[in-house]
DNA sequence: CCCGTACCGTTCGGGCCCGAACGAGGTGGG
DNA sequence: CCCACCTCGTTCGGGCCCGAACGGTACGGG
């Protein structure tokens, strides 16, 4: 494992080393975002293409597969959209009949999602392959550095939410 | 610093526990991107909104910023973007006179970006509000903790685009 | 001097994304 | 029974995002 910096890095230390930045959180967010968007873009090439997936879809599709039929509103909570953008996300999904929406009949403003059959079917085939990537991202890191970097990450979520 | 896991997570245990799945890599690669999207929303939020700038565009100045002028395609590399959301982003920044464009007189089909005054001021008042938000959230790790999740997040970085 | 090949920035089409605003449905106090 | 007030999903407008495709420029071999 190198942990070399980045070019990049260097040549923002080149550049702004005379500044009075701390440099630690740059380098930790920066790569963050950097490994986010390249993880992401890896696993739409690698994994999602076939099937004409975005990420978001895959994770509205996954999330239903978890919790069962659920409100639209807490959908998009647990994907971590807004609820417009969910709105969008499951009229996607419904077009190819993966997903359906159900009116609640208590509260006449609900609309339930839940994955039809064909959508369970799909994401019952996908994750498997979707995990094994993820765990040949991770493979690098001993168990106990797994679950020390997500507890880090939790930590930084949750300061992010309330800060 | 709760390393408990989030609720979500508890009910992905309850779910799919019994199938054969690397749970330690799924606990990172989710906590990556949540996190991910949770900072970038409360940057877009907090330092962001007043300027009407999306994280993409201050990245993309920021880029420019420390590499000074350069040509489109470097930019939409170094920025982790693709060429065609490039020319969005520039033609964005250029309406509101904070970017440039140039053609370059050797070689007809390249376009060189700098920032304009107005765009190097904007982005050395900005840079350093967005630091001190960066160093908020990372306060809670001591800098080698830092420096060990940036390698590791490196490495990702590096798998992802090689595997 | 061509012409095939390669690479540039851009355009196009379609999906994702959010905040603001809207209409419909629900709720509680007067 | 109202009628403010709240929350639901949706619509609207505008920006971001990518792959495919296009016109323009460069360059090397025949």
């Amino acid at each position: 494992m190198t942990d070399e910096l980045l070019p990049a890095e260097r040549k923002v230390h080149e550049e702004l080393g005379h500044l009075p930045l701390d440099f630690g959180a740059m380098a930790v967010v920066s790569n963050l975002f950097r490994a986010s968007a390249a993880i992401r873009r890896h696993m739409e090439a690698r994994i999602l293409a076939d099937d004409r997936l975005s990420w978001t879809s895959f994770v509205a599709l996954w999330v239903l597969w978890v919790w069962g039929e659920m409100e639209s509103r807490d959908l998009a909570a647990a994907v971590g959209i807004s609820r417009p953008t969910s709105t969008g996300i499951v009229n996607t999904l419904e077009r190819r009949k993966l997903v359906r929406r159900k009116k609640n009949t208590n509260d006449g403003r609900m609309v339930r999602v839940s994955l039809t059959p064909a959508g369970r079917r799909k994401i019952e085939s996908l994750f498997p392959r979707f995990n094994a990537e993820e765990s040949a991202l991770t493979a690098h890191m001993s168990p106990r550095e797994q679950e020390h970097v997500a507890a880090l990450l939790r930590s930084m979520l949750r300061d992010a939410g309330e800060l």
